[in-house]
RNA sequence: GCCCCGGUAGCUCAGCUGGAUAGAGCAACGGAUUUCUAAUCCGUAGGUCACAGGUUCAAAUCCUGUCCGGGGUACCA
């Protein structure tokens, strides 16, 4: 790429002078008036030589052989580098976008497999609206690492073996029965969902009356139920998992009782006062933690042990958990009970997001599955329409906590940067209709017409793709393209606003012009399906 | 107690693997409508980048401390 063959270039200069240092850099520039991309080679350079920046930097301009084409140099101030790039360069990626079209950027050879793992939520009721943030993010991070050649599997892990389920299946119960008219109390702090009462309605119909309290129908039927549910929010969303991994496999398998051998023979854990615990202090950590409690129930972190080293057994060159903030104090304590048990983690990489508060107006609404007291993620995608709930989520980066007040969502929906997107890809396509109806005219492909400010700004934003996209495979981070589309879409309505594309009076500019359109909608496009947001051709 | 995140324009936020003049949207004000879809564009105004030190040729960006706000967590008493 174009960055690498400047370095080399200051490199070369280096090398014929002698010069051995580090920590100098090449990098884009975002400012006006400073060329493409600047060095900061001479100021670096000046500690070590003990001599001027701004000489040192107009020697190396000096040393450039004007008949190079591909760049220029200049020098400025305080002693920056400057390269200038030419028209050429770009126009050349502009033609390989059109050729290359949805596929340009992308890499070829990569055929690695990668695990995302997220929304994992138990299956105790309908995905609410907080858990919007965990889902959209894990499918968009799951998407660039398709498009990066990755063959990815989505898996969805759920905890069916502990206390809510068992809770979950005792309220479920109570429904039933109090539907039948058995008197029997609801369990303390069970589950009050109504959705609930339609599980029980079903119930009666397929099973009759007469099950027992014990019945495994309750706990069976009740998760199917709900999972059918949570499946169909994800559908409506757009997203398909490829695996769902269940907890109490874990059991069945001996897995977790392999990890607690595994770490006794080790010396890694203890009894102490009923419980088992893990000795984090003898590997770096300021206290040990639970792995059992003094009941016999194994906190989170032992079966997320065992599970991970069955995801690892696997073999995925690339595994990735998209937790929430719940999990920022205990994931650390997995990671080193595998590095304890000889488990390989440099591919395992953690993605944690803030949660998100929900408002309606200036109150904060507590949001609780249990009491029932939620605003499903049905209802946003109701109210506001998949494109917008999607983009909402990654508007923020997964690190920030997100404020989302119910009462003014639609407001601000329409609002929504979404739609600049939308909008700009939505009008290159009417455009192009409009053009090949009062165009009929052939002509060569003239790009180098193509020198307005305006148009060079956006060609050199779209040339930017390759690299952000690769900036994107590292930080995995989707609202970086999200910010990076909303620059291209800006560009783009720049340009469509300050100059006219159809013009009968100048057949090559309109058509080099018009390419620069096609170009335009295949990054937008290639943009938006990896958010899995749609790329309408009206609005 | 321990841990995480944030404090940038009136509001919501970008920028933060250090770079040269700190950017958008909304709100305000003024302009462009015989339109290639105005869900757009052009312009004006708006900033001690919380505060204080430090590192550096260079700090919104890195380090330390302080203040303020948000959140997480414990077989926690």
């Amino acid at each position: 790429m174009i960055q690498k063959k400047l370095e080399s270039f200051i490199g070369e200069y280096l090398k014929a002078n002698s010069c051995e240092i580090q920590n100098w850099s090449v990098s884009a520039n975002t400012k006006q008036g400073f060329g493409d991309y600047s060095s900061n080679i001479a100021l670096i350079l000046s500690k070590k030589i003990r001599q001027n920046p701004m000489e040192i930097a107009e020697k190396i301009v000096a040393s450039h052989n004007k008949d190079e084409s591909l760049f220029s140099l200049s020098a400025t101030k305080p002693g920056f580098v400057n390269f200038h790039i030419s028209v050429d360069y770009y126009l050349n990626i502009l033609k390989k976008i059109l050729d290359e079209g949805t596929d340009f950027g992308k890499p070829v050879k990569h055929a690695k497999t990668a695990n995302v793992e997220f929304v994992s939520s138990n299956p105790t009721g309908p995905l609410t609206a907080g858990h919007g943030r965990n889902t959209i993010l894990g499918d968009m991070v799951s998407s660039i690492l398709t498009w990066h050649g990755y063959n990815v599997t989505r898996e969805y892990y759920y905890n069916n073996a502990g206390k809510q389920m068992r809770m979950l299946t005792e309220s479920s119960y109570a429904k039933y029965a109090k539907k039948i008219g058995r008197d029997v109390a609801p369990p303390e702090s069970g589950y009050i969902g109504e959705y609930l009462d339609d599980i029980a309605n079903e119930i009666i119909q397929k099973f009759g009356k007469n099950l027992d309290s014990d019945s495994v129908e309750f706990r069976k039927f009740t998760e199917k139920k709900i999972f059918d549910s949570i499946k169909g929010t994800l559908k409506s969303l757009g997203i398909e998992f490829d695996i769902f991994s269940e907890e109490q496999s874990l059991y069945e398998n001996g897995a977790i009782n392999n990890v607690l051998r595994r770490l006794e023979e080790l010396s890694l854990s203890y009894k102490k006062d009923g419980a088992t615990w893990f000795k984090t202090t003898s590997l770096g950590k300021k206290e040990d933690k639970v792995l059992v409690k003094s009941t016999g129930e194994p906190t989170y972190r032992l079966p997320d042990i065992a599970y991970h080293i069955d995801k690892v057994e696997r073999e995925f060159d690339l595994i990735v958990d998209i937790f929430g903030a719940d999990h920022i104090d205990t994931y650390p304590d997995v990671l080193l009970g595998l590095e304890a048990l000889g488990v390989k983690t440099d591919h395992i990489k953690v993605i944690i997001h803030q949660f998100v508060t929900l408002k309606k107006g200036d109150e904060v609404v507590k949001m609780s599955t249990r009491k029932a007291n939620f605003i499903t993620l049905d209802d946003l995608v109701e109210q506001l329409g998949v494109d917008v709930v999607r983009y909402f989520f990654i508007m923020r980066g997964a690190n920030s906590h997100l404020d989302f007040d119910f009462d003014l969502a639609k407001d601000e929906s329409e609002k929504n940067p979404v739609y600049y997107l939308q909008y700009a890809h939505a009008r290159i396509s009417n455009l192009i209709i409009r053009y090949d109806n009062e165009i009929k005219e052939k002509t060569d492909l003239d790009m180098s017409l193509l020198n307005e400010k305006d148009e060079v700004s956006l060609i050199k934003k779209l040339s930017a793709f390759p690299t952000k996209m690769n900036e994107l495979h590292q930080s995995l981070e989707p609202r970086k393209l999200a910010t990076y589309l909303e620059e291209v879409a800006a560009a783009y309505h720049k340009f469509y606003g300050n100059h006219k594309v159809i013009n009968l009076d100048n057949i090559p500019l309109s058509y080099a012009r018009k390419n620069l359109c096609n170009a335009t909608q295949i990054i937008l496009k290639t943009g938006l399906s990896i958010l899995g947001i749609t790329a309408p051709e009206k609005m």
